[in-house]
DNA sequence: GCGGTTATGCTCGTTTGTGCGCGGCGTGAC
DNA sequence: GTCACGCCGCGCACAAACGAGCATAACCGC
């Protein structure tokens, strides 16, 4: 194997994973630690990735980030497994608006890559996941906010009202059976409510364990704007069925 | 066999694999190492492939590739000087509109983080680029092009119109005295015709070395059109004597 | 045949990549 | 707090790949 060639499959991994390990990669490609660490050095001065002890995470301009640095390796698995679930969910022909943040971003990668379908979207993150895919991605102009690596504005909800959704598929940050739907700025629930108003079919709210019970700062929307809920196995039983109560379909992945 | 299908041969291997070795070509081939070294450096001119230690690998339009491309690529640090000399071109309180292309992203990153501006733009690619400056980035909305890492399309010339910049900076991928300045594709083409239109104040033209003499397959527009042009300093100095003698000011760094 | 161009292979000094050992430091357990 | 374990990166040695320069061979139009 080439040394490019060994770089290029460590970022194959990162994107599938978020996270790598020294130890993993080494042991998976065949070469020593120290390899490994300065193909990690090189690729983090390219700005693909961020470097931490005993591996690295995947580069993310935005406030989740920190999150992963913090505790890398929680809820990985489950996030990639409810994007994947995500994906699966979008049909032929469909019209979705993706919502910011990084798991709305992951979903992107995990469609199938004959889907024809139209993605609308402001989250910036999720144009470089759906590299090879045929999805026709419609990108909404506004302001660049780096936090979130998404758009946002009044001309952001104004372009939205050109666009009418068969589904939507929302990430958010903080989903608690009191407090409803939360999100950490303002920018972005104006956005992803003006997405909710124009969305004709399904709204599908992807949540792993970590954001349950969880209540971010600005309200998003309560629970009646929702259709289904995407929730990983470790999610206590008392949650699903009060989501069940109140008339959601919810799926466990 | 004869060369040009032993280049053949090393294409489609490529295709195949995404990557190859100067070692496994040379025995498959029957010809010496030496020997593929100049063919892939002759592909790797072509734009077909990108070389690295040990072999090549197969050039794709994508983020993560490109890192590479620059890295491997020639003229990377005349590029790296035009757009440090671009960005301090940017004045406090200007609208600047700004070019698809890697050299003009690069160029965000070289402002200073204290700067107050605002930056219009199409080109996804400059967003990362630009983190910690005190920058205002306006992204236009469009359809997602994979290929350029940028949007395009009929909305995005929509938006357009709705700014008038006080400079812009464009980057070319032809530079011909004859031909004038030329992009790859009419989508951007189009784009960035409609951003000169817009533009009150300079339009500045980044090209290096390698952009000189040549022609491209779509037409953006002739020298009338911009103001300012940034070369470097291997430029020939009939070139640069040319510009100015069609009125427009040279930079050289 | 003859001069010129192009292609190929070799040598050798240089660059780049790789692995190991060791001292230092971060992280989590107690 | 402090202790242990694992991770980190520097310095070194070795190996592999690279490229400049030169010599030879094949091709082509005349």
């Amino acid at each position: 194997m080439i040394p490019a060639e060994r770089r290029a499959h460590i970022c194959d991994m990162l994107k599938e994973r978020q996270a790598v390990r020294v130890s993993s990669l080494s042991e998976d490609l065949g070469v020593s630690e120290m390899t490994i660490r300065r193909d990690l050095e090189r690729l983090e001065s390219d700005g693909v990735l961020t470097r931490t002890h005993g591996g690295a995470v995947i580069k993310r301009h935005m406030v989740e980030e920190s999150l992963y640095v913090d505790r890398a390796g929680t809820h990985i698995e489950e996030k990639r497994r409810i994007a994947q679930a995500a994906a699966a969910m979008i049909e032929p022909g469909d019209t979705v608006f993706l919502s910011s943040g990084t798991t709305a971003a992951q979903v992107l990668s995990h469609v199938d890559p004959e889907l024809e379908a139209r993605i609308v979207t402001h989250n910036v993150g999720a144009l470089t996941e759906a590299q090879g895919s045929r999805l026709e991605i419609v990108v909404l102009g506004g302001l660049y906010r780096p936090r979130s690596n998404a758009v946002a504005g009044p001309q952001t909800i104004e372009l939205i009202g050109r666009f009418h959704a068969s589904k939507m598929l929302l990430g958010v940050d903080g989903f608690d059976l009191e407090e409803g739907l939360t999100t950490p700025t303002v920018d972005m629930a104006s956005i992803e409510r003006a997405m909710i108003a124009q969305t004709r079919g399904d709204v599908i709210v992807m949540a792993d364990g970590s954001k349950i019970g969880v209540v971010a700062d600005v309200m998003l929307c309560g629970f009646d704007k929702i259709d289904v809920v995407m929730l990983d196995d470790g999610v206590d039983a008392t949650v699903r069925d009060e989501m069940t109560r109140l008339g959601l379909r919810c799926v466990v992945v």
